[in-house]
DNA sequence: GACCAGGCACATC
DNA sequence: GATGTGCATGGT
């Protein structure tokens, strides 16, 4: 299916809220917890944990590596399903020093097939959280899809309601110019329409997608 | 009190 | 291969 409408909507959402700023972490450490961290979970939860993990200058991965479980779990409590997430921070971290010591830099010198590869092997990191963390922390030309991505454009009629991600994935990259900047901003501004008009409160009329243009 | 949030792994059929 | 379920906190 090609599509400028994907151009079309992405130029709306722009427009309607202008640039997001995204990802909402300095470092690219930062980026990585957060993406974990926010599986199924609200960012303002995912805030809290961050904080903690800052106050406790724990936000690096050699803390990480030596802090305790039962520690890291009391810090990142508030962004919820604490248990499992404290081991997939862990099983990052056992990633990434069994395999480049510890460096975010040696990381980051990979080609983005063989990162994917490595990240989608550590048990915790799915499709999202690796796509997120190819995108936002290491700058890698992938479209990130995420439960808003899906229902909004299926929605629209531009994807099947059924579609797995990789599908939805490969329709934007299809459709889309190839450009880091714009997979980052796009799929911020998903995220921020789908906060504010697909959640408790849906107001189609208002939504900018549902405006006539002008 | 019910329902949901920027998923994922695992069990079961 | 498809479908169901557990994981947990904090906001509406």
């Amino acid at each position: 299916m090609k599509s400028g409408r994907l151009v079309e909507i992405y130029n709306r959402l722009y427009e309607f809220y202008g640039p997001q700023g995204w990802w909402p972490g300095k470092t690219r450490f930062e980026v990585i917890v957060g993406a974990i961290l926010t599986q199924n979970t609200a960012w303002s939860n995912v805030e809290k944990a961050i904080v903690n993990l800052k106050k406790a200058k724990s936000l690096s991965p050699k803390r990480i590596k030596d802090i305790r479980y039962d520690s890291l779990g009391r810090m990142i409590k508030p962004s919820g399903y604490y248990n499992i997430k404290t081991k997939r921070l862990k099983n990052f971290i056992s990633f990434l020093y069994s395999k480049y010591a510890g460096s975010l830099d040696r990381l980051s010198t990979q080609r983005a097939d063989k990162l994917k590869e490595e990240l989608l092997h550590i048990n915790g990191i799915g499709p999202e959280t690796c796509d997120s963390i190819m995108l936002y922390a290491f700058k890698k030309k992938v479209f990130v899809v995420d439960a808003y991505t899906k229902r909004i454009f299926s929605r629209h009629s531009l994807v099947k309601e059924a579609a797995d991600y990789h599908e939805v994935q490969k329709f934007f990259m299809d459709n889309l110019p190839k450009r880091e900047k714009l997979y980052n901003e796009y799929h911020a501004l998903i995220v921020r329409l789908g906060k504010e008009f697909c959640q408790s409160k849906p107001n189609c009329k208002e939504c900018p997608l549902n405006k006539s243009s002008g």
